[in-house]
DNA sequence: TTATGATATGTTATATCATAACATCGTCAA
DNA sequence: TTGACGATGTTATGATATAACATATCATAA
């Protein structure tokens, strides 16, 4: 079953994800969403966004490059950080603050506030759109005089299918 | 004006903060802590909590480091990277994961969940402790079968002081 | 009081994450 | 076709963090 681009109630993969179509369907809409904007998705680019839509684990800038050089043997840092900056500026991917590391953005067509559900067992990194959180935060620093322009929420923990019990869903 | 002990309503400093006191306060603070718990609050780590504790804003470990060798000339990255996880093991400080640096606790006496708003222009890193704010994203983490571990949120913005109409308080 | 184990610190080296600075290449519009 | 701009190549280095092992210090039980 494909996982459909409404994300569904929940943000975690199910055991029958095809992630396959999942990648797919992001670059395609990374593609269409960048022609829609006149940005250029280069091959780089591309192949980086492929990368980093691996699976749904944060990955490290360094274990992207390693990927790309199989297929980009002269990349450097500077290849990959550009890239990753670029993916970022455009909303088609996510950097998680607290582990220096990137994931795919599943909601990339319009700016949005999230919150990152990290597992600590399987690695995936859930993303949620929670308005009543980001304005209940947003609210509690105005109230202080605090004006936001940014916010990073990221919860550690384990997830359904890691937990002890774990309900399959 | 000594900054009171219970946090005041804002979390910000004010122009009458006196942090001769507020600094001295906390290492006090620290010293009954450890006795009490039977930690052992050294010089070493007094001394680097002292470095963090000398501002608000969140300082890195390398500064610190530098900042220690004067009294201390032979530290070494392990040097410092020691004594900060014991203060946060002891929740004597924090860390901004958006920042990789450090700050002090303003409650170190009881663990607690804890909300960060850092200032882009003078740096400095209050923090709350929002119940409701942590409370939402236990329970709506908790909906999705999500056991949450850690809260790491941090947010970015400008604060009272340095907004541009800064209505002083 | 001294031996002993545990904790803390010293020391050297290196891993990991990220950017500066400048050269070259490609694309596209005038 | 050339000039300007954006993308990429290349080399070097900066910034953050930890591994691994040696030594020192402290609390306490023999």
């Amino acid at each position: 079953m494909v996982r459909s681009r409404a994300e569904a109630a929940s943000p975690f993969q199910t055991a029958s994800h095809d992630h396959g179509s999942c990648i797919e369907d992001a670059l395609d809409r990374a593609a269409q969403l960048c022609a829609a904007r006149g940005a250029r998705l280069t091959e780089l680019r591309r192949q980086v966004l492929q990368l980093v839509w691996r699976g749904h684990e944060a990955v490290g800038a360094y274990a992207v490059l390693e990927a790309l050089r199989r297929s980009h043997p002269g990349a450097a840092p500077p290849t990959v950080y550009r890239a990753l900056d670029f993916l970022i500026e455009h909303g088609l991917i996510h950097r998680i603050e607290s582990l220096n590391a990137y994931v795919g953005c599943s909601r990339p067509e319009r700016r949005h506030v999230s919150q990152f559900l990290i597992c600590g067992k399987c690695g995936d990194a859930a993303e949620l759109e929670d308005s009543a959180i980001s304005g209940a935060l947003l609210r509690r620093a105005g109230a202080l005089g605090f004006a936001v322009e940014q916010q990073t929420i990221e919860l550690r923990g384990l997830c359904p299918r890691c937990r002890p019990n774990a309900r399959a869903k």
